[in-house]
DNA sequence: CGGCATGTTTCGCC
DNA sequence: AGGCGAAACATGCC
């Protein structure tokens, strides 16, 4: 998906539809049980929330999530928050709609190629970590309590369970201006480094929402995809995988 | 054609 | 028991 930066635009473009009462629902499939979601319709959208990368709509009934996994993008009244997504098709076919709803006055719909995209009725997020747009001192407080880990710091931020939201590519940028070797073990790092790091975070996710998305950081879908330099130090950009995701750091800055 | 892609869940192995 | 990595999922693009 999206992470949670795309998520947000998305759950920001959904209050559009709030007040609107639901008058029809198609879903494919294998993304939701129709005959479940169906009970959607009649339903007034009472309000949008979001949690880390989930989006749900509420209504006076159930409320339903809406999942984007990977390419899934929403679109409202015919207005997509997000044109394209990067590493997702730069064309859109009406055959990826997963979702459409209809609304007294609007739809909305999801559009999925790859179709992960999920619809689910009263989602259980309660084993979600914190926002990643919480207080940057909550981050850290989130980050120290889990310096027990064994795994890297970078497969730690990846972990939905400790702070929701950050995905692949926030979480290279994040490291990168911590000036933190992504492969480092969580108990390596100390509560002062762990803190910089929620600092950080809290800065790039800013930073980057202003800029319209994940893929705005200095560490570009351009730098990721070429062998690139370090825009910083002019050290070569080592590209290796952990936890079986595709990661970018400079091999000088980040110790 | 082979490999890769902003992600989560499941399986098997310590 | 619990945590970790690899595989699976499904499809388009370079």
């Amino acid at each position: 998906m999206p992470e949670g930066l795309e998520a947000a635009l998305y759950a920001s473009a959904a209050t559009e539809l709030v007040g609107h009462q639901i008058t029809s629902i198609e879903v494919d499939d294998r993304c939701g049980d129709s005959n479940v979601l169906a009970s959607l319709v009649g339903r007034h959208i009472c309000g949008v929330k979001r949690h880390g990368k989930r989006v749900a709509l509420e209504t006076d009934g159930a409320h339903v999530e809406l999942y984007f996994a990977m390419t899934g993008r929403l679109i409202v009244n015919g207005i997509a928050p997000i044109a394209a997504l990067e590493y997702g098709p730069a064309t859109e076919r009406r055959e990826w709609d997963r979702l459409v709803m209809g609304t007294d006055r609007g739809s909305l719909r999801v559009n999925d190629p790859r179709r992960w995209a999920r619809f689910t009725i009263d989602p259980d997020w309660s084993n979600l970590g914190i926002d990643f747009m919480s207080p940057a001192q909550a981050l850290g407080d989130a980050l120290r309590a889990q310096r027990h880990r064994r795994c890297s710091i970078k497969t730690l931020l990846l972990d939905q369970h400790v702070i929701a939201g950050l995905g692949n590519m926030l979480v290279d940028e994040s490291l990168f201006h911590s000036g933190i070797d992504p492969r480092r073990s969580c108990a390596s790092l100390g509560s002062v480094d762990l803190d910089g790091l929620a600092e950080n975070i809290s800065v790039t996710a800013t930073e980057l929402e202003s800029r319209g998305g994940s893929h705005t950081g200095t560490l570009s879908p351009d730098l990721r995809s070429a062998m690139a330099v370090c825009p910083l130090d002019g050290a070569p950009l080592q590209r290796i995988k952990i936890s079986g995701r595709t990661t970018i750091f400079c091999s000088q800055h980040q110790q």
